[in-house]
DNA sequence: TAATTTTGCATCGTGAACGATATAAATAAC
DNA sequence: GTTATTTATATCGTTCACGATGCAAAATTA
């Protein structure tokens, strides 16, 4: 048995799971909702900024436009946006919010907080979650140069 | 537009973010070995100890059964395992390691290493990432609390 | 020992992810 | 101004994840 090949040894392991178990974690605030979370993070870039091109939503999240496509046709589908044409640039195609998706906004913006509250309660050292995020920029930030 | 809601401010984006990211970055060498990296999971777990029941595979890894059980399916049909009913109990399925899935301990050995480089060569604080570890346990630990 | 509950695993349906490939529009090269 | 290349998005096929549900064997209780 090879000591670099124990589970233990694993950083992505850990991501993958600490990913997961967080992501489960929002399932009971987003199920009223009738969303996912990839869902949610399409929300969360059209609510920063409405009217934008797939391409900029899957920069944004850095996923590929396969992936993100079909994403915004379930949500295009569910009523929450709209996929129009690029005017100067007809190969775009244009996402835009619903009053519907808008609306969800004020119904979402309790649940960071919701979330916080819930991992402040199970877990021992909050503050180790705040010191991640620097480090997790760095990774994402190394591994995405090759990305483009 | 709420501060909570924008997407630099979550945790669990930059998790899913680097998660996937991470993921990638071990596909090439996954892809000669004709795995995944949830396959590669299940080895690692059955390379440190053969011969397990379906339950005890998917809580080490944390994931469901309606997960692994078609995992395992179709690492059987690759013929890297085999899947036989436990003598004691019978409801058991006991997953047992076949000779070509023991074999690819060998050509898996290095791939830890070859993915350390890569991020060393990438990553400009690699400090950060084993500073991340016991943060990543203690969030993956309070989380899993009410799984069991 | 018969009835009930729990446990271990499987099946089903849906929604991601993603590599590979396709297509049409825009841009660049010639 | 054709031809070649790049760009924006979409389609396809396969593999996860996972909630919900089903089922039979085991354990518990009556």
């Amino acid at each position: 048995m090879y000591d670099q090949l124990k589970l233990e040894n694993q950083l992505c392991f850990r991501l993958y799971t600490a990913a997961r178990l967080t992501m489960q974690a929002y399932f009971p605030y987003f199920e009223p909702l009738g969303i996912t979370y990839p869902q949610y993070l399409v929300l969360l870039v059209l609510w920063e900024k409405d009217h934008q091109p797939v391409n900029d939503i899957a920069h944004r999240l850095h996923l590929e436009t396969n992936t993100v496509t079909p994403l915004l046709q379930r949500m295009e589908k569910q009523g929450l946006l709209t996929r129009k044409r690029g005017k100067e640039d007809t190969r775009q195609r244009i996402v835009s919010l619903t009053k519907q998706g808008k609306a969800l906004e004020e119904q979402a913006k309790t649940i960071p907080n919701c979330l916080s509250s819930q991992l402040t309660d199970k877990i021992e050292d909050i503050n180790s979650l705040a010191a991640m995020i620097p480090a997790l920029d760095n990774l994402i930030d190394g591994l995405s140069k090759t990305d483009k």
